[in-house]
DNA sequence: TTTGTTATTTTAACAATGCTAAGATAGCTT
DNA sequence: AAGCTATCTTAGCATTGTTAAAATAACAAA
């Protein structure tokens, strides 16, 4: 669908079930800001993702987006909450598809890693946005199905006594903690020369989790 | 020490040994721009660390930094380095004053995550530049007293076999992934509850460090 | 329909940034 | 003293985030 007004000429995605009346001129020019930007960090990474540059790409004017995000930091909020609804829909899919319980939190863990690897700057958006302030990425802890409360209920799925509320907090956290520094790391070509010796990067992933008890020692706390 | 050269003025921090043959025109103005750049880092946050505020703060036109420094980003990585060598220093002093060999790893994860705490602009910067390569961060791997080496000589003191290079190897990845995982984490307003049930900050890290075998399952691989 | 109100978009402008090219300056070498 | 070269400044460019003001188009009421 492609709309043509004074000299800007712009797509606008399919609209969503009725996410939101379509509103005045243009169609759905937020979502249509967000999937530009999308577009733009899939193609040139986070650091071409300018404002100016996510307006071109949508076909509208650089003041244009000032309308419907109040901020550049909003508009890459927005981007950031649809990458926390795709890894949430991830972990949910390698939660269900795990053999037995034992496997499930690594597999979740794998799960983690694996986006973040297939969507690089998409997954730096992410957590970009909460570095500045102190707060958790958005979803992160509130929703029902949100990544740490998947990892939770995964914990205690696998045994881990929920009346324990802080062991539980720690659990969860340690996890995500994790999942979260292989994440960065594993890019990091250093690793080529373990992943080609294990076999695949998925391996790697496996083998750096199933160290994951160095820092308890052997006894059990 | 205090120089003025036309109409700019500016401070240059004391000569360390001979580190290098003190240049031309003013003394060593690429340690005063490092030391600018750590100054407004500390007190303004990496945003505001521009290269023009450098040059501003070192008492220098927009374009000098350009004789010493080929890139903004040069700059940073020197900045980076000065932050690693005070982790590696960090870490040998943890390491050093650790009681008994089972608590030395625990130790070495909770004085990286209080560095990563007490200098976070620092700690951003030393990550951001090595983000876009893919290379891990300067002097990670390379030095004989880096951080990496020192976390892997730990473990095979705490009776890691250090004939399995890569058992060894995934453990000590396994253990810095925990580490920087905490270190992004730590300051997340989320975790205050938990932080003062448990104390101190210090004995979240630690409880954190404590689950982190949550991966590996009960079972030794 | 006409009129008015309001939401949306554009144009124009500002200050700030990274960086480069050209000239000035000062130290070193011969 | 003359020349060379490293260092620094001045000016300038393109780009960025953001705002203020003007234009435009949808809608509601008369």
């Amino acid at each position: 669908m492609i709309f043509t007004a004074s000299r800007y000429t712009f797509t606008v995605s399919p609209m969503r079930e009725s996410a939101a009346a379509r509103p005045y001129h243009h169609g759905d020019l937020s979502r249509a800001l967000i999937d530009a930007a999308r577009r733009l960090l899939e193609a040139e990474g986070p650091s071409a993702l300018s404002l100016r540059a996510v307006a071109r790409e949508a076909g509208v004017s650089p003041a244009a987006p000032y309308h419907h995000f109040k901020d550049k930091g909003e508009l890459l909020e927005a981007v950031a909450d649809q990458g926390w609804d795709m890894l949430n829909q991830a972990l949910g899919e390698a939660r269900r598809s795990a053999d037995n319980v034992r496997d499930k939190l690594a597999a979740l863990g794998v799960a983690y890693v694996c986006f973040a690897r297939d969507h690089p700057s998409l997954y730096r958006v992410m957590y970009d946005g909460s570095r500045d302030k102190e707060d958790m990425p958005a979803h992160v802890k509130l929703d029902h199905d949100s990544a740490y409360c998947q990892v939770r209920d995964t914990l205690v799925e696998a045994g881990a006594d929920p009346a324990d509320e802080i062991s539980l907090e720690l659990a969860t956290t340690a996890a995500w903690c994790a999942a979260h520094g292989l994440a960065e790391m594993a890019a990091f070509k250093q690793f080529d020369p373990l992943k080609t010796a294990l076999g695949s990067e998925e391996a790697f992933f496996r083998g750096v989790f199933e160290h994951m008890k160095i820092f308890a020692g052997d006894s059990d706390s």
